[in-house]
DNA sequence: TGTAATCAGTTGTCGCGTCAACCAATGCGG
DNA sequence: CCGCATTGGTTGACGCGACAACTGATTACA
């Protein structure tokens, strides 16, 4: 029953106990940059970027829920913040009458080119910077590898297209 | 003056993405086992951990704040928390009487005490498990540098002890 | 010694995310 | 065609963390 735990040894207990501070810290720096620079939050620009991919800048709220690895619930509240601040708009969808399609407005689209080059930059600085390129493609297979545990559905492997290479959004204006 | 964003290449923004996702999922995995089976935090269990490991289980509030990587705001209102449940104790500091020393009871001892085989299996299946000797050590590496950039001032790494080989806490009881 | 600046900590307010409850539309088995 | 489960989405209440304002103690400095 008590299956003696075994616990951490002390390589394991220090690679993990910076796992942890990193995972705490790097989401606040990334909402810090944003929200001071354009007034966004991290998960807000997401969604934005991800209905600026969109083929039609449209999105079911289901699948942007998934794309963006939120709780339904969650992108709801969102999405009538964006809404009110004229970033996205909301309509139902015609083929299914229970979902709601949201598109990214052209204040949005600007909101979010305009905001794209400051946070690359913070990504830059605050994380790829600071690692070789082997070390790039080590962090790939393990956060791969612990994705694989942590999220078993790849509910977010979808979640390509966050901020690629380029201006995929089109300039607005 | 505008110099030209250097976008993310692919192998760039393929490591991002899944370190965000990570960095987004794993502090939820944490919480939703500890809170399922010890009605704690992830950060009020690193919060009693610390005490626990402190030499006479107590410490002062701003060390415990900075050890745990909190605003003292934050910490306040979890030690209240914490207090109103009888597994700490907080009293005025003797030496400073403008600082605030807290302690952990015998029954925050129990309590985490009870709660750590459940966690470390938590991280071993998580995380460990799914990583190579050599990708704990590039864990440990990549981590590290990214945390210098993050966090220069190293608050978090005096962060040791978080749990580690042993129970390191004396087995109440 | 007296006054200003700083430090340690608490409290209140606000915003966001979770959870549970709910409504509407669709699909499915009879 | 009718009931019933399921899906898509919204809403409201609650809890936690951030920020700002505040109290009280300590230090610095004149």
């Amino acid at each position: 029953m008590t299956s003696e735990t075994r616990w951490l040894s002390t390589e394991e207990s220090a690679a993990w106990v910076r796992l942890v501070a990193l995972a705490e810290l790097l989401p606040g720096a990334l909402d810090a940059q944003l929200l001071r620079d354009a007034g966004l939050t991290h998960f807000e620009y997401g969604v934005l970027m991800a209905l600026g991919a969109a083929s039609d800048r449209t999105m079911r709220m289901t699948e942007l829920a998934s794309r963006t690895n939120a709780t339904l619930p969650r992108l709801s509240h969102v999405a009538r913040r964006l809404e009110e601040r004229g970033l996205i708009r909301r309509f139902p969808c015609p083929e299914d009458r229970r979902a709601t399609n949201a598109t990214i407005t052209d204040a949005g689209l600007q909101l979010i080119a305009d905001a794209a080059p400051g946070h690359v930059e913070t990504v830059r600085s605050n994380v790829l910077d600071a690692l070789s390129p082997e070390q790039l493609e080590q962090l790939y297979a393990i956060a791969g590898a612990v994705l694989a545990r942590l999220d078993p559905d790849e509910r977010l492997a979808a979640t390509s297209c966050q901020f690629s290479e380029g201006p995929a959004i089109a300039r607005a204006g």
